[in-house]
RNA sequence: CGCGGAGUGGAGCAGCCCGGUAGCUCGUCAGGCUCAUAACCUGAAGGUCGCAGGUUCAAAUCCUGCCUCCGCAA
């Protein structure tokens, strides 16, 4: 009988391969097994693609399982299999049945990337920053049936400023959900079990899954929320508007202006590249991606003919 | 073989269909004007036109193959 903490690890994306390798790197676990999403066909051609978890657990060769979902019972079985003492989900992609969320001794437990119970659900970064909050943190916590509703273990915080990006938080959230998951674990190892904490009743918020379709820019809006809107669906789904050609253009920096125009229609492109938006403020565009092209400042797009002074953005 | 766009001085483009002197908007450098300037004027430097073949008197341009980048879609 080993004395390290036995776990199964479930992630998918390259965000939480970090997480994944310092549970390796740990001394006191080793690592039953590591289940990520079924390689899928991806990016042009079309060509299947492991995720990134899924190429990090190769090159340290762990097994690594892809189940479409644990509807089949022999997947819950190979699981039970496994007897893990705990198992650790970190933006795995698909939500677990009970059978599975109770199999390991201590349960299984979540990276979730909010101030819980705020931002329940899919993409908890994107909507705190898009809805304006002044803070956003990490919550490491344990998963029940109902979605992110589970007791918390361990909470870290961190301020949301005017240059914060849906980038910029995940790069400071994930390595501090890392390191609060190893203190809880720890913890678990020295002591021997978890200390739960309920989540409040009060201020739960939810959160849906974003598409590409939310990336599209409504000019009527304040300047504010659309400069909300474009860091916090940076850098995915991405914000764009359609230039007069019909041609998509990605918005991918910008900056609010309260500049004084004359011509005040929504989406109007002033000299300079400033966006007239609904409240009668300027947006000043810095980055942007023509269909097809590579990602250019303003001053190219507007020298190379994508944006021209008088046209309309819609 | 999912659909599509693109590789031309440092940046973004035009030129290609209808082969024949390297163009446009900027940037850079020098000088001028100005109290001054990201403004204006004058001048200059800087390009094997992605790579390799082919056709031709002549190829950025036509033909063939290859490489690279990107949008959509997943």
């Amino acid at each position: 009988m080993s004395d390290k903490l036995r776990i199964a690890f479930m992630g998918s994306p390259d965000f939480v391969v970090p997480t994944l390798e310092a549970l390796i790197d740990h001394p006191q676990i080793e690592i039953a097994c590591v289940y990520t999403q079924p390689p899928r066909p991806k990016g042009r051609g079309k060509d299947i693609q492991n995720t990134p978890v899924h190429d990090a657990a190769l090159k340290h060769t762990l097994e690594v399982r892809t189940p479409e979902n644990f509807k089949d019972s022999k997947d819950i079985e190979d699981f039970q299999n496994l007897n893990p003492d705990v198992a650790i989900v970190a933006a795995y992609g698909m939500m677990l049945p009970e059978e599975i969320l109770t199999s390991p001794k201590h349960g299984c437990i979540n990276i979730h990337p909010s101030l819980l119970p705020r931002w329940r659900g899919v993409s908890p970064i994107q909507f705190a920053l898009w809805k304006g909050d002044s803070k956003t943190g990490v919550t490491v916590m344990s998963l029940v049936k109902e979605m992110d509703a589970g007791p918390t273990l361990a909470q870290g915080s961190i301020p949301i400023t005017g240059e914060s990006t849906a980038q910029s938080l995940s790069d400071i959230l994930w390595p501090m959900g890392t390191k609060l998951l190893i203190e809880v674990l720890e913890k678990l190892i020295s002591t021997g079990k978890l200390a739960p904490t309920d989540q409040p009743q009060d201020g739960v918020t939810f959160c849906h899954k974003l598409t590409k379709d939310h990336g599209r820019i409504d000019w009527t809006q304040s300047t504010q929320e659309i400069d909300l809107q474009i860091r916090a669906l940076n850098p995915w789904p991405g914000t764009w508007t359609i230039l007069p050609d019909n041609k998509r253009l990605k918005i991918l920096k910008a900056t609010s202006t309260n500049h004084e125009h004359h011509e005040m229609r929504s989406g109007f492109i002033h000299k300079d590249g400033c966006i007239m938006c609904g409240d009668k403020t300027a947006l000043q565009l810095e980055t942007v991606q023509p269909e097809g092209k590579t990602p250019m400042d303003i001053d190219a797009a507007m020298n190379g003919g994508y944006l021209i002074e008088g046209d309309i953005l819609s």
